[in-house]
DNA sequence: CATATATATTGCAGTTCGATATAGGTGACG
DNA sequence: CGTCACCTATATCGAACTGCAATATATATG
């Protein structure tokens, strides 16, 4: 989704600073499946006030820097709904985890067994935290996307949880096979 | 994972042409955690090869265009080791399909529902490719990232098909109290 | 026989990322 | 009571990346 319809969906919901909008990719909503910087929100949100989209009140705040609030207009609205009814592209998935755990067998095995128990304690929490909030309120999309995440992360751990001390025990054997002579990483032949 | 480290993942793997590490990321093990395009695998290769972390043999094909097979060196494994053993960054993702659900309530019924059942069958055939694929000969990273990826997929098919019917029922009980004077989306007003 | 798909690389315009600059407020700690 | 780290808030800039077109050839598909 470009970083244009993803301001104009946070703002479907209420008006927004920049800042703001990003917190609710970091945090928000939105942080389950959206990502965006700065460098592309504040130029996004521009455009869209050029294009008249979007509608940009200036607040001047006393002990706090300058807010740009920005509203959606109903030309906005119409230009989100224009987004949202075509296919939906394929999902861009970038995991470092994923990646490092395709390759296990090249990684000390404490290093390795710290990273999964940090990556098991984090969704935790992200669990812990979506089952607190309340959904009652909020509408069907919201409701439903929340719960879809919410299955994601649960499998995630429970696979984690399930198979980690197998895969650990494997690459145990596997580096004490492959390198009983040495402990430094440094001077390991290529096992892969 | 910058495009380097994940060229180098591929080709400590085995020798790869450039086309070759992009199709891993588009079909092959890659493809789900990974995303990277011609643009950014052809100057990362040329930047490797500068840094000695590849060498690049020059395939002259016939009936095919030339050819240039990267290898990784013993350096480049090296390298590929330093950029596993760090903590990895969070998961960035980009879905369309999680932003059009999220708002739901804004998208006619029928097309909805379309996008729902497009999404399902998609996972199943890609559950069923992963299913049918041999795994007792890969390492065991590569197998316990592979069963990661199969139950996300898996949770996510179970989860659409026990709740997008009640979702459909919902979001037509909602669009036809808000807008039961027209059928067509243009007059709508915004009702989000 | 036209059209689409697959192999294989390159270049480019536009977009996005990540870091940095600016600048005051807030809370914790000894 | 200083000061240190972090939070709010916007803006900018170079580096990196994406998406697309161009180029070329061979094989399927209808």
């Amino acid at each position: 989704m470009d970083v244009k319809t993803l301001c104009l969906g946070v703002l479907s919901r209420g008006d927004a600073s920049g800042y703001e909008i990003k917190k609710a990719c970091e945090e928000g909503p939105f942080s389950h499946f959206q990502d965006a910087s700065f460098g592309s929100i504040y130029p996004a949100l521009a455009k869209l006030s050029a294009e008249k989209l979007v509608d940009c009140h200036q607040m001047s705040q006393e002990k706090r820097p300058d807010k740009k609030v920005y509203s959606i207009t109903e030309s906005g609205r119409a230009a989100l709904f224009d987004a949202l009814v075509v296919p939906p592209s394929p999902d861009k998935v970038n995991s470092d985890f994923y990646f490092m755990t395709f390759f296990a067998q090249l990684i000390p095995a404490d290093f390795l067994r710290a990273i999964l128990e940090r990556r098991i304690a984090w969704y935790e929490g992200v669990v812990a935290r979506m089952q607190d909030c309340e959904l009652s309120i909020r509408p069907a999309g919201e409701r439903f996307t929340h719960g879809l995440g919410l299955a994601h992360y649960q499998a995630e751990i429970s696979y984690l949880k399930a198979n980690m001390d197998q895969l650990l025990r494997e690459i145990e054997a596997d580096q004490a096979k492959n390198a009983p002579q040495t402990t430094s990483y440094l001077t390991r032949t290529a096992s892969a």
